[in-house]
DNA sequence: TATGAATGAGAATTCATTCAT
DNA sequence: GATGAATGAATTCTCATTCAT
């Protein structure tokens, strides 16, 4: 088995304490605490809090937007393709729980201090959804729509479901069935991606 | 002209601090300078961080809920009134600038640290949409939805337009019609509850 | 009696600091600690280290020039003035003595992080030293000598007299006449001049 | 070609980096990436930062104290020897740049913290000029003067002078005659001379 | 000898909060 | 109500030194 190296013990470790408190409410004592290592030893591999936050963020955001994109290049078909796009990016963030909750408070930032590489990954994702929508429109499948609204539609909609998911879970449920207890990534996908393939297909 | 209370005053430069920076990233001595007052006047109107918050929320987030419960009661049937219920919610998103922030970065930590008081409001909210759905589904109308799923998708949605508006117009426009500079709340309403009202339908 | 206020206070304090132990050497905690005042007071007053450092040299440099300035001012013969200018820079080197030590590590680092500020003042006593020796010169009583050599004959041999008392002091001294117990400035004020001012004259 | 060990290496590195920015200036790490040896190398090497402190300041002082009072002895006459007193110094803390910064930052610290192996060597050179001055005075060609005096005098002014040379070619040369770039070292050195002897002569 | 990694003890600076006037 | 000053408790970051290989 081999050894986690120290270096990305404290990238995990710290995408987590980002993720549950922030960039500003993250103490890179509790970070060393948590990982055990020396308060140091972050030093030593990650220069300061800030670029830590960064080489946290891109390692997030990388494989997720290389998931999203191989999953819409292997459909055919523009449906099947959104469908493809909105559940991969559905399962993928729910697979990386720590993406959504750094994703909204980026975007409550305005997106103002998001690392220029995590940002790039969040343009190849977008990107990939305009072809989409446009090959649909080409084959009057699909009404024409505006890309950003459906990207902000899934990514909003993703998002919330997965970040209020420990929130939910604390809940005290009243009721098994409650909806608010409702943690099933892939049937709100399956909602999410049919309340939009519905509205944009051509009766 | 009547003078702003300096109680207020701090109020409202809180609210954007908080929506800018999150709770931990608001320095109370940003603060006072931001609003002009002196630092100890920060505490002698407001007992400390944690209740200026508190009271910041609530006075953002109760006008909000007031508008999108009171819209949906004026109207009579499930559609209408569900195009009421986004409508509203998202002009008073647009329309408090602040409220889209920090609810993003509430749901972002989970809600664990959102006033009781606040979380309320959005409580209001979400129980006024699951009516609607309801009137919808017992006329016949709508087909069965997650109640939940449909607030995340409007909540999402919106708040996400409505953060990225100033990010969106800090880049450099490359074209006027550029979709990235689209920053028409009704238009986006307007698709957004098109999209949810076609899925819902019963065809 | 006047309290001092706490911003010299630490001023003072700084200086006697910065003179033992030089600038990298000089901790903020001992600081705090010898003046008596809470850490965050030196910041409230001082910004960071290295403005409280400037201020402390400004603070410590311009008197002394003033001094030195004023004295020659008031001599006729470049001769009594020559004298009067050795004389007072020595005396006020005596009197602030931490001002010896403050500016040999400074000359000892090139001058290179020597605030702006406290250069002038420097300065300011080499211009005044050119004038009354450019006097000599042009009443046929001075040879012609370059005036920075004379200067750093000066300010060296002062330097290190004034800056090496302390050591001389904890010296166990065998005899009290010991050359190595000499004390007296006004006495090798009177040497460095005679020395100075022998060499200069016109037999 | 010799290749030069590393243990010299690292103590020739580290004699420039104290003379240019202090014991508490230097860095053990910045030392390591100058010398392009790994840190602990330095450890293996040297023991610790004081003694690697005190191994360079032996270093540096001992051929400047040798040459000097073997340049003292090779001369005869009283004027002759302590002309050759000086110029040796001159040269020899000229050709060492570091020797000047450190013993200034040295006397500004009272000596407290001089290794006493490097105070040796500075007692050796006074010593010197005391039996030169003393040879001058026996011959009835000086007037009685205070050795320290005369010591500091030498000392301060050539260390002032070399030490400031780097400034002082930093500056932005109006014109290529201004005194402030004098580095003629042995020009420096003559006048010095004829300052402290002239003075000395009785007439 | 050499080196990448680790670390305990600092050291500078910040920040929410309080106090005296 | 308002304000300049003060402060204890963090919080980020540094640095000399050591360890394992």
């Amino acid at each position: 088995m081999a050894k986690i190296k120290t270096s990305e013990k404290i990238l995990n470790c710290a995408t987590r304490l980002f993720a549950q408190h922030g960039y500003d409410g993250t103490i890179m004592d509790d970070l060393a605490q948590q990982c055990g290592v020396n308060k140091a030893s972050i030093y030593y591999h990650h220069k300061d809090k800030a670029t830590l936050y960064e080489n946290a963020l891109v390692a997030l955001f990388t494989p997720i937007a290389d998931a999203v994109v191989a999953a819409a290049t292997a459909e055919d078909g523009p449906v099947t393709r959104l469908e493809s796009h909105i559940r991969v990016f559905a399962r993928a963030s729910a697979e990386h729980p720590y993406f959504s909750a750094i994703l909204m408070r980026e975007m409550a930032s305005g997106g103002r201090n998001m690392p220029v590489s995590a940002r790039r990954q969040m343009e190849r994702i977008l990107k990939r959804l305009g072809e989409t929508l446009q090959l649909g429109e080409s084959q009057n499948i699909f009404k024409p729509a505006e890309t950003l609204i459906i990207h902000f539609m899934i990514v909003g909609t993703i998002n919330l479901f997965v970040a209020s998911i420990p929130f939910r879970k604390s809940l005290p449920g009243a009721d098994e069935v409650d909806q608010m207890k409702n943690f099933d990534i892939d049937a709100a996908a399956m909602q999410l991606s049919r309340t939009i393939v519905d509205s944009l297909l051509l009766k």
